[in-house]
DNA sequence: GCTCGTAGTACGTGATACGTAGTAGTATCA
DNA sequence: TGATACTACTACGTATCACGTACTACGAGC
């Protein structure tokens, strides 16, 4: 289940497929995919098995929305591409609007909360 | 592809899958599928096909994350559970700290924006 | 030499998103 | 009053993909 940490878990609503991750962390500058799941894990809580991970890059690239660059040893760097970037802005807007308008339903009133509320944006892992 | 308008299509980053969606519209008061469907594509753009729809109702009602209401004719209304409601609550939670620290990495400013932008939480559909 | 951590490949399975087709009520309207 | 359109849902099939497990292989430390 590339656990997070157990919260939700039976509940399990999903919605941070591996792709996301995965640009989110190359954005932040180019990694191979052992590299990536240690960020990945640090940021979003989410450990991504081997499976899921270079399933998805090998997705990802075919898209063109990562770039292979030369590797040195066996490590096989990926770099996010332009594309990617335009890609990833899209989702972050996406979900964006979606947790707002979840937030607002929910009665939880975004816009205060970000102002006063200190925001913690990347949160130290607990 | 239950379409959301044309834009990053082919891109595909697709991280709204259809339980965040149903969630968020029963959150906001009880409906049957048919006005579901309606009110997902007004406010989030995504017109979900019956199979989809109907399909993640299913699951959803399964997990108890909503529960079905004595229907009148046809209809079959289903009214958001308090552990639906925990598990968006959650999952909105989850969207936003994954769209800050994408928005960070990007260099979008998140924070900034919120406070003096407006934040057009709702959207008027263009 | 053995173990451990790093790095990746290969493969199978189950969940599920999504489409299509079909059924059946109700409403509209010529 | 028959045709058409919209509403509402069921049933089914397919393709994608997340995820796990098992395995190979390299280097470092002991």
């Amino acid at each position: 289940m590339a656990r997070r940490k157990a919260l939700a878990a039976h509940l399990s609503v999903r919605s941070n497929d591996p792709s996301v991750l995965i640009l989110t962390s190359l954005v932040s500058g180019s990694k191979h995919g052992w590299a990536l799941t240690k960020d990945i894990e640090e940021f979003s809580g989410v450990a991504l098995g081997p499976g899921t991970l270079y399933g998805a890059i090998t997705r990802l690239e075919e898209r063109g929305l990562i770039e292979p660059l030369p590797g040195e040893d066996r490590r096989r760097p990926y770099r996010i591409s332009a594309n990617g970037r335009a890609a990833l802005t899209e989702a972050v807007r996406e979900m964006r609007t979606l947790a707002d308008t979840g937030e607002q339903r929910l009665g939880l009133r975004t816009i205060a909360r970000s102002v006063g509320g200190g925001s913690r944006v990347l949160g130290s892992t607990p």
